[in-house]
DNA sequence: TTGTAGGCGTTATCAG
DNA sequence: CTGATAACGCCTACAA
């Protein structure tokens, strides 16, 4: 059904019936109703792939994520996309895993499918590889990172200071005279490192101590059980730990449960991204919030200033 | 950059241009070379817009999830995406909330991007509106069910038997000797129904119990934590909970364990969905697996078959 | 092997 | 107020 079938049957020009369809004004009432009786009687739906070849804009958002299912990323994916379906427009979203190849071919596939804004969800995107993939498929359309950065002209970035807010934790834990501190983290992404640096300064400045202990755990519940147990074993002398992110703080919680450390008097702990997980573990986790779903509507709302020319920070 | 370009550089007519692109056969290695450097050279990239329209074929497919950051339906949607990816398609991902209108006006949007294929994730799309939006708006787009189902042409589904599955539960509790048993709901979703139904059935057949006990809760860890609480102080005779889904289960466990209740020996515990959350609590929640993944890896193939034409099964 | 022309479903410009 | 007509970028007969 086009409106071309919609024209010959209500006796009219294509013309006409775009011009009901789209309400412009300088259209006989009279001619309208009838255009507007076929267009409920066929069920005329328009076609929105032609509409954007010949109004050169897509209303696609693409949204890039490594995977979706971590639950700093469920989130921000959510909130963006609520944001974005807010203002008319719709969403490809996907899971690029975390090959850096594969994050280059889904620039390309968000390219060719002419999206008018691209967000990157998670400091991961953060890399030489992407910044030249962007350069390269997309050197024009809009770019934003949610939680990361590059120096390119199409891209914008929001981050979350977690670096200072790492340091606060430590700050914290400090003033409660827990200051053999330790940092375990598993993925050394941007934003993580920028945790672990905000650990290292903390503990220098509020702990006197220059040689920071940093733990290296695998990515999940497993790891960072084993990351505990193993730290406490070396050094007994640990009373306070803090996590790269909750989830591995929960994995903590359970080694140092099940090691009949009593949290927190004994050992301390926080997490990061003050998540579900923090709410569901036993004893409840204290956790970093890192305003992960602020970050993720004021990415969306900069974008969509970038896309109708309005002058956006480049990196906030 | 449109192939016209690339023609007029190359020095040849644009249809050629366009057999370079898609590989076909009849033209001189020599031209396809040719052509081949100047689509380099100008960086390329076909609009898939326009494609989509002459080809009639979007190679999208939409998914409408009524809330993506609940955990079984972020495990479905992440899956059915990295599914369609494979096989060159790209997914519009939609939020609904569960305001029937919405969903409505979302399968609308859809059938206005003309997607080949839409997937409704999760019981909540099971309803009467939908139907009727599905009826009136994609007619004729195939639409498949992730765990529900409607009796239209054009509908397929892929239901997991969580009835039986509770059933199964409750039957494990009685031969334990757990026989005082509740059952704690939030959403009355079809399926949540039927994992009620299964509930009634079990204890029937497996506790002898006419009268099931069955407890409303609030859909969030505390309005499960005040339901168990409630339910404990009402019936302290019961000895088994089983709890529509993980989320509640954990916020019951909660309760259990600070009216010092102990697990699963005073009262046993089991929830729904074998989330990470089961493997997060302590101690670790016994939760019946509905295997989302690969009902979800199955409704996606299912509908590749439908818009490929193959037969398939309306309703597996 | 290559080029021309028409069409996919819209919108927009310009006459009438 | 209404209707031709020409794009938008691509694909595909059909013709050469």
């Amino acid at each position: 059904m086009t409106i071309y079938d919609i024209a010959k049957a209500a006796g009219v020009s294509p013309s006409t019936v775009s011009r009901v369809i789209n309400n412009k004004k300088g259209v006989r009432k009279e001619t309208k109703e009838r255009v507007q009786k076929y267009l409920e009687m066929y069920q005329y739906s328009p076609n929105e792939t032609a509409r954007s070849l010949v109004n050169q804009a897509t209303k696609i958002i693409g949204i890039l994520v490594s995977d979706m299912r971590t639950t700093h990323h469920t989130d921000g994916v959510y909130y963006m996309e609520r944001e974005f379906v807010k203002i008319g427009y719709c969403c490809i979203i996907m899971n690029t895993g975390t090959e850096e190849e594969n994050k280059a071919d889904y620039i390309q596939i968000l390219s060719q499918r002419r999206v008018e804004g691209a967000v990157l969800i998670g400091s991961t995107f953060q890399t030489e590889y992407v910044k030249r993939a962007i350069e390269k498929y997309m050197p024009t359309t809009p770019v934003i990172f949610a939680n990361g950065y590059l120096d390119l002209p199409n891209v914008y970035g929001v981050i979350a200071d977690e670096q200072s807010g790492v340091a606060s934790c430590v700050k914290l834990l400090a003033d409660r005279n827990h200051k053999n501190l330790a940092f375990i983290i598993d993925y050394l992404t941007p934003s993580n490192k920028l945790k672990q640096l905000g650990f290292e300064q903390g503990v220098l400045q509020y702990c006197n101590q220059s040689d920071p202990l940093i733990v290296k755990s695998e990515p999940s519940l497993h790891g960072s059980y084993d990351a505990t147990c193993q730290l406490m074993k070396e050094h007994p002398e640990v009373n306070g730990i803090i996590y790269a992110v909750d989830l591995l703080a929960v994995g903590g919680i359970r080694a140092l449960n099940e090691m009949k450390i009593s949290i927190p008097d004994q050992v301390a702990v926080i997490g990061v991204d003050n998540s579900i997980y923090a709410k569901i573990c036993t004893p409840r986790l204290t956790s970093l919030d890192n305003k992960l779903r602020d970050l993720s509507v004021t990415a969306a709302r900069s974008l969509m200033d970038v896309i109708e020319d309005k002058h956006v920070t480049k990196n906030m």
